[in-house]
DNA sequence: TTGTACGCGTTATCAC
DNA sequence: GTGATAACGCGTACAA
């Protein structure tokens, strides 16, 4: 009674409408023309039998898979939620879906990423997803790759989108120190080889060497980029007498809050004793206690831009080597100023 | 020079290993024994040829994607990291991979959704971004659905996986009115028939009749889990001379986001004029300010559960036809209290 | 405008 | 232990 395969394919639907399945697939894709009586009647068929194309079969058929795909290296940070909204925002618009998978390309790391050209028309790389060689090969295959938040390596003319790190970071130390007179300003790493973390840091560097401050490694500290990574190491720096300081900035608003909770919990005072300042702008940092001063980061709009980036490559449209979006500082009260 | 097809197939590497392409595959499965000296000369040619198998045709072949959806219905709210990273721990871990896709039943949207039977093995289906009629279909085909924060309609023996919602509103409730007095709390909504928001409001009410105090409709706000939204009905509320409150529990975290705000904007003070409580517990609500008073919800536990079900569902292994997670309510500043 | 038949890359069923 | 080969569901020449 049950027949082999349950699924409803094309040749039952050929079939039942008394066409052929080349009819049928040309009225799906809209390819050929067919006579309005059959349209009608095809249109009929296909509801009642609730017939889908099959995916795969569509995709060994004309090698699209209508997939695009995005690696990341984690996903339990706020920052994720308006990136992969800005992606999925440009791929549904395109009629495409979205293959989201981790992977972290450390040296241990033999695991082949999970998604590739395997299962995917293109991908988007976030920052450390994949390693240089594995970006070279995939160059090699000519599949599409656009990357996010880093930089291709030498010799790979891949599109990349990321955001104005140096700048920015450069103006919200220069803030702290010239406005609240900060000296000994605390600088949180991001994740090792991270080149956002790189960048603020030049900025970071810029700014002191302009006043006049010496650059001192022990104020250099390992957030992370994440919360409980910068709250331990702010609770670390604390409990021991030395280095003093007055300031911290954070690397992101991630490794703020965990500032935060560091500092909280060892009874200093923010910003009265020390001033906080982090980066990206996340939905919630207007609203911490004190409100975050920060640098606004348009994440939504790195992914909507990486998303069409990457459609310009599949479509064979001329692609922005590089997209740096711009970004800005938010004064709010963190830093000990009155917004 | 090029060849037709730029992708190295199973066949390439059967040739270059010298041997046929069943032995390659039953390599690849690890179905059936071979050889030493074959596998030796098959990791080798796989290796130098950078050899994948190809999704799409295992996949057809199969009968099987290694793919389980995600369906949301939006992707605005941070809500949603922790789920994703919850769901994401579980399917990378069966070696399946995630395709994340938004859709939304509204009566008005005739479009099929993205994942289904015919990309996917199994599906999570978030809230209502599929309609009853769209599961019941679903399950006829016996297609593997599990819902997470939403029941399956009449007769449908779908399992989901939800949070205890009423007891934890009510005792919020409760709180408020016993601890801090208040007795004109305004409720907010979430979306129109979203189960979450009917328990809670289920709590509310038996709160209120628990302490003889009158269910007011002019009470019941629009706050649609939706920052901006929640804003906004707030922002209307205080700009009339009625109703008047000193109490609102915002639905969720993502709008009491915006009930600060607005009431920030009003410069009425949280929580010495209006107490303020939200649900969720989201990553930053302890940073809030003040600190938010809440109901904290194990979404990423939701998240890794559902995944759970699902692969119990597809490797047809029992499966719990309800998992109600436990809440508890958190307090902290924002209902006055000095947490 | 429509139909026939082959190929897409892999697995699985035979036979050896 | 290994090799041929028929599916899997669809698109697309080529023919009519």
């Amino acid at each position: 009674m049950t027949k082999k395969s349950s699924s409803v394919t094309i040749r039952n639907v050929a079939r039942q409408a008394g066409v052929s399945v080349a009819t049928v697939s040309r009225y799906i894709n809209h390819n050929a023309p067919v006579s309005p009586e059959v349209a009608e009647r095809l249109i009929k068929v296909m509801a009642e039998l609730n017939y889908l194309p099959h995916a795969a079969a569509r995709h060994l058929a004309t090698r699209k898979a209508r997939v695009v795909g995005l690696l990341l290296t984690n996903m339990t940070n706020d920052y994720f939620a308006p990136l992969l909204n800005g992606i999925e925002s440009v791929v549904s618009q395109h009629g495409y879906n979205l293959l989201v998978a981790t992977h972290r390309s450390a040296s241990n790391n033999d695991f082949q990423p999970p998604i590739g050209p395997h299962n995917t028309d293109g991908l988007l790389v976030f920052a450390a997803s994949l390693k240089d060689e594995q970006l070279y090969q995939l160059h090699k295959k000519k599949f599409p790759v656009v990357l996010i938040h880093r930089t291709p390596p030498d010799d790979l003319p891949l599109p990349f989108v990321t955001v104005e790190n140096k700048a920015a970071t450069r103006a919200i130390i220069d803030h702290l120190i010239e406005v609240h007179g900060k000296r000994r300003i605390i600088f949180m790493r991001g994740p090792i080889h991270n080149e956002d973390s790189h960048w603020r840091e030049m900025g970071y560097k810029a700014s002191l060497q302009a006043h006049g401050i010496d650059y001192d490694p022990a104020l250099v500290l390992a957030g992370e980029f994440e919360r409980k990574v910068a709250q331990e190491s702010m609770s670390t720096c604390l409990s021991s007498k030395y280095p003093e300081f007055d300031a911290v900035f954070a690397g992101d608003d991630e490794a703020a809050i965990g500032v935060f909770a560091a500092l909280q919990q060892a009874g200093r005072r923010v910003p009265e004793e020390i001033a906080v300042a982090g980066f990206d702008d996340q939905r919630m940092s207007s609203f911490l206690n004190p409100p975050l001063t920060t640098v606004r980061a348009p994440t939504e709009e790195v992914g909507r831009v990486a998303g069409q980036q990457l459609f310009n490559l599949l479509q064979g449209l001329p692609v922005d080597p590089v997209s740096l979006l711009p970004t800005e500082i938010i004064i709010r009260r963190s830093c000990g100023c009155n917004h």
